[in-house]
DNA sequence: ACCGCCATAAATCAC
DNA sequence: CTGTGATTTATGGCG
């Protein structure tokens, strides 16, 4: 907060724009593609900065955020499956 | 099969198998949430001055400094851990750039 | 044993 | 308000 009104100033580098879509999309195909281990190497990072024509920093950060927020929607996920089985339990034996 | 007609049609994450790295860190002892600190204002101040003045902390600096912020020394030599990588990444980028922002060159 | 570097996690910030 | 790229605290491995 305090650094917001003070920030405009020294990290005006903060965010611009997003990627663009067929950034995002390579990005994406490799992390689907790599599902089970997506932790790209130094050599893989490279060729997706060229590919993407980002730096290998903001690729480190995409995949780390990727990584995170799949991470969390898969938790949730699971989480309301069971709720949702407890729900279908409930339903059955309130039928009964 | 159970159910016939509320087969998700689209559901890419729930019914993908559970890999190593998709599991949460539980850490300590049953449930624990982890939680980030965020240093104030003064804290973060003192700390870039002290870093101005060295990028290296002395152990008896150290204990000063994690005094005065109410930081432990561990937090303090972290921090300086942190700030050095970041100084380095900065260095990698700017090289010598001098203002010119706005339109191009930004990655 | 202890510290620094590094890749990464996770929370949080800033658009 | 949500999404998303970037930055800030914090950990663990390895040298």
């Amino acid at each position: 907060q305090i650094m917001t009104l003070k920030s405009k100033f020294c990290d005006a580098r903060r965010k611009r724009r997003n990627f663009t879509k067929a950034a995002t999309e390579i990005l994406n195909d490799y992390f689907e593609r790599h599902i089970r281990n997506p932790y790209p190497s130094e050599e893989s990072k490279e060729q997706l900065a060229r590919q993407c024509n980002i730096s290998v920093a903001q690729v480190s950060n995409w995949f780390g955020n990727k990584r995170i927020r799949y991470k969390k929607s898969a938790q949730k996920e699971r989480e309301d499956k069971e709720v949702n089985d407890c729900s279908r339990r409930n339903d059955v034996i309130a039928m009964q | 099969t159970s159910s016939s007609g509320l087969t998700p049609p689209s559901n890419p994450l729930a019914n993908q198998p559970v890999f190593p790295w998709m599991k949460m860190s539980a850490a300590k002892g049953g449930v624990s949430k982890r939680t980030r600190q965020t240093y104030s204002r003064t804290q973060t101040l003192e700390l870039e001055k002290e870093f101005h003045f060295n990028k290296y902390l002395t152990r008896k600096r150290r204990q000063e400094i994690s005094e005065s912020l109410h930081l432990t020394e561990r937090q303090v030599k972290i921090w300086f851990q942190n700030r050095r990588m970041k100084h380095k990444k900065e260095s990698k980028t700017d090289g010598t750039e001098s203002g010119g922002d706005e339109s191009s060159t930004e990655q």
